[in-house]
DNA sequence: TGTATTTAATGAGTATGCTGACGATTAGTG
DNA sequence: CACTAATCGTCAGCATACTCATTAAATACA
């Protein structure tokens, strides 16, 4: 089975491959089972992360999600223009954009949750209950400590 | 600490969250540590791909990386006009673009191999060395039995 | 043979995700 | 107060990654 002259290390085990791969599966799941929406999983973060901190800044969203400002913009333009969310100009700082949810975006977020929840069940659908909970436990310690390693770091906890 | 404002389960401990970041974390060091060469994740895959199964078409290699032959042509476009492989149709099917590595391409792929292997470790660096393993196993796991649920799966082995 | 179906690649359209540059505004400093 | 720094949002440019439609070519079948 082993040719000599394959390289090192196969490319389907390649963690970087792997965790590409896991990503597209993931993307696919979540658009298949919250199809009726026609949110995607980046548009539902945001939505997610400003229902809890109504009247933050894009600055501060795209931080706290992990996007840079210029990918964060369009997102929030797609979701305004649909009427999920409304973008006003801070009082205080000109420069500042502040964000909140519109009633159909807050909605939108209690009418999603049953499919989110299935989804991201279906994810870790094949491992048994034991391993998902390791599985994530692990996925979390990479992603916390690579953090800084990221083009669009979340700022530490305060 | 807790808000029972706070959504069923905050953003942060989402599996396809976790995911999208990790992806992330993982192209960002990739890029870090392969700069000197210019290529991306993807590329790489291709390059990679193609150095072990010279001459394949372009619908063959796009499956077997895991993307549409959409994403891929693009991509072929980029490491053609690069020098890195060359693409030529098929004498038999006038459909068909054969691919093949130039000997660029196969250079590449030899100098790049001790910043490919440095990135792979990087990303698992976090987790203990019976830590990382687990991680694969599971990474691998969740990629193979989900495949299908994938756009565009790559076919199980013959 | 001739028509219908299938297949390979491409193109348009949409959505992340990044960089670097830019204009507008604010804050800091002499 | 004037000059400089830093900051917020946006834009252009590039690279995945998908869908659907289209074109060209090969195959199936009546």
């Amino acid at each position: 089975m082993e040719n000599p002259n394959d390289p090192p290390q196969a490319l389907p085990v390649l963690p970087g491959n792997l965790i590409r791969r896991l990503q597209q599966i993931a993307v696919a799941i979540f658009l298949e089972d919250t199809a009726d929406f026609g949110i995607t999983p980046v548009q539902y973060a945001a939505l997610r992360w400003l229902g809890n901190s109504p009247g933050i800044d894009q600055r501060t969203l795209a931080s706290q999600i992990g996007l840079d400002t210029s990918t964060l913009g369009g997102v929030v333009d797609r979701l305004e223009s649909r009427g999920l969310l409304v973008r006003q100009a801070s009082g205080t700082d000109r420069r500042v954009k502040q964000l909140a949810l519109t009633d159909a975006g807050q909605q939108l977020l209690v009418d999603m949750e049953p499919a989110l929840q299935a989804s991201q069940q279906r994810i870790l659908a094949p491992l048994s209950a034991k391993k998902q909970a390791l599985f994530l436990t692990m996925l979390a310690e990479l992603v916390n400590k690579n953090n800084v390693l990221s083009r669009a770091p979340i700022p530490s906890e305060d």
